[in-house]
RNA sequence: GAUUCCGUAGCUCAGCCGGUAGAGCAUUACACUUUUAAUGUAAGGGUCCUGGGUUCGAAUCCCAGCGGGAUCACCA
């Protein structure tokens, strides 16, 4: 295999060389222990010089400023970057000085990874710095890093910006924007958050089958493959709805699970074909107390992740301050369209659509109907956290019918910055109306509808089995790390997003 | 899947009414023992995405392919 090798990176292949020939082993076995970091030195010297006189830190390089004799360099390690000064006569005290002219000087470059030992000082520019005694390599890079550079007034230069790059080769993104390992950390930090609050209210968190042959729960193309013992299809789960209550049956009175589901559809800046989910279910509850349990729960993770409730999204200041606003999917038409619907037949709901100059398709039912008029012309308007409850029944064959109002069913959807964040229902625990639902389900595949639900036996065997009244929700965690880090796109909440396979220089020759 | 824009040095980009490739940073060499987008001087570095076509001549024009972005459709 042949492979192009740029000028940059013959001539780091040859420093490696010389490193070996030098004795220096540029990929040493043996651990470098460190006793401080970055950020640690950077916040804790100043009320604390007497501990920071031995200190050994590691991390890459990320600049080197050369003074002749001496240098300041940045290094980078896990918590942040911090400068490092770097002196001919201190780091070699004898008559050798080549530790400094060769080794520091010539082999070593921008990405390379090092041990470092010395004691902090402030600089006479005033910045919290490492004066080092002693260094090490402890890998060498044969990539050249690109270098982004940012002045004193936080203006960044030749930022990688290309998304082909940053995506493909995430760990490079990683190493030099910094905002995407915040990205990151946030993403874990809301569900840790989201975890504890979860295992405080006493919720179980459990595992359930990625593989499932029947893919339920949802309506969405799934993903297929083969058990070649069994031989059998199996297809990875679009959710895992289904199999958490199915869990609730058996006892647990609550469970919850961050689930990748995986659906085979188009792919955008909100879509990626797998996906994380948290799902939890809550036994003996209903609706209205998911409504209260779950805003009181985004509230406690925006506080924990900014100590306050209010989140900046692009030019939007967004307040998850509880209680949010509720509003029925019929006030919500009738405010944004004029029209009550709360009445109107499937002809009436055609004709609405007519007037509004939303495109329908015959197959089209009550339900689906009502979804697209308030998709076209309500969602857009939630910015502020807001539920919308009481759905029409035919678009919610897993929820519970309405405890008053005819032809809807006990389901929320939190709506923020005009996109849904969240679904919820009051369960259906229901044998026999789930069977009948399910059956709509199959005259609603033989109209024309692709999207609709697979029958699951099981399932309704496990509810005639007797499932408490129950409470569920789901939450997308992509979208809520996209609204709470304020990113756009999925891409940007997803270390390796889904992208075409590259055709390699190996690949090629093969062909 | 449809429409549209883009693909030039390690990175960010210029060049495009066709005449054989440029800048900044990065790299290399020299100078400089508290700099910080360090500085000064000099040098090297390119399958101009791939393959065809038009032409005396293509990074530039045309066609096809590959990859990416945006919008739309499907969906969370």
């Amino acid at each position: 295999m042949s492979q192009h090798l740029s000028e940059q990176e013959i001539l780091r292949r040859q420093k490696l060389q010389q490193l070996r020939d030098l004795g220096i082993n540029p990929y040493p076995p043996e651990e470098f222990p460190v006793n401080a970091t970055a950020a640690d030195i950077k916040e804790n010297y100043e009320r604390d010089k007497i501990n920071y006189k031995d200190i050994r830190i590691a991390g890459r390089i990320m600049s080197i400023r050369d003074m002749g004799k001496a240098c300041f360099a940045v290094i980078q390690d896990a918590t942040g970057r911090l400068q490092v000064y770097v002196r001919r006569d201190d780091i070699c005290p004898g008559e050798d000085k080549s530790l400094y002219d060769t080794v520091w000087k010539k082999m070593l470059d921008i990405g390379d990874i090092i041990g470092l030992q010395g004691y902090v000082f402030t600089t006479k520019t005033g910045e919290i710095s490492l004066h080092v005694t002693e260094l090490k390599l402890l890998s060498k890079a044969l990539r050249p890093l690109p270098i982004v550079k940012t002045d004193e007034e936080g203006n960044s230069f030749d930022e990688v910006s290309d998304p082909e790059f940053r995506y493909r080769q995430r760990y490079v993104d990683l190493i030099i924007n910094p905002h995407v390992r915040d990205t990151f950390i946030k993403r874990t930090q809301i569900m840790t958050s989201i975890r504890q609050t979860l295992n405080n209210a006493g919720l179980l968190e459990v595992e359930t089958p990625v593989l499932q042959s029947i893919p339920g729960g949802a309506t969405a193309r799934p993903f297929i493959t083969h058990h070649n013992a069994l031989n059998i299809p199996l297809y990875l789960r679009i959710a895992n709805e289904l199999y958490l209550k199915r869990l609730i049956v058996g006892g647990f009175e609550g469970v919850y699970e961050f689930a990748k589901d995986f659906r085979n559809e188009g792919m955008d800046r909100t879509h990626n074909p797998e996906f994380t989910v948290l799902e939890f279910y809550v036994a003996y509850k209903d609706y209205n107390w998911m409504m209260n349990f779950s805003e009181k729960l985004l509230e406690k993770v925006v506080t924990d992740l900014y100590g306050t409730t209010e989140v900046q999204c692009g030019d939007k200041t967004i307040d998850f301050k509880a209680p949010f606003k509720r509003v029925t999917m019929y006030e919500a038409i009738q405010e944004h369209t004029g029209f009550d619907v709360s009445g109107m037949d499937e002809a009436g709901l055609r004709e609405v659509c007519h007037k509004l100059g939303i495109h329908v398709d015959a197959h089209m039912g009550k339900g689906k109907l009502i979804d697209e008029i308030f998709g076209e012309k309500c969602e857009g308007h939630y910015i502020q956290p807001t539920f919308i409850t009481d759905y029409p029944v035919e678009m919610s064959p897993l929820t519970k019918k309405h405890r008053t109002a005819e032809g809807l069913v006990e389901r929320f959807e939190l709506m923020v910055n005009g996109k849904e964040i969240a679904n919820a229902y009051t369960e259906l625990n229901d044998p026999l109306d789930q069977r009948e639902r399910f059956e709509d389900q199959l005259k609603l595949q033989e109209r024309g509808d692709d999207e609709a639900m697979f029958i699951d036996h099981d399932f309704l065997r496990a509810l005639e089995y007797g499932m408490p009244p129950t409470a569920g929700i789901g939450i997308g965690i992509d979208r809520l790390t996209m609204l709470l880090t304020n990113n756009a796109a999925i891409q940007e909440v997803l270390f390796f997003p889904q992208m075409r396979p590259e055709v390699t220089s190996s690949a090629q020759s093969e062909e």
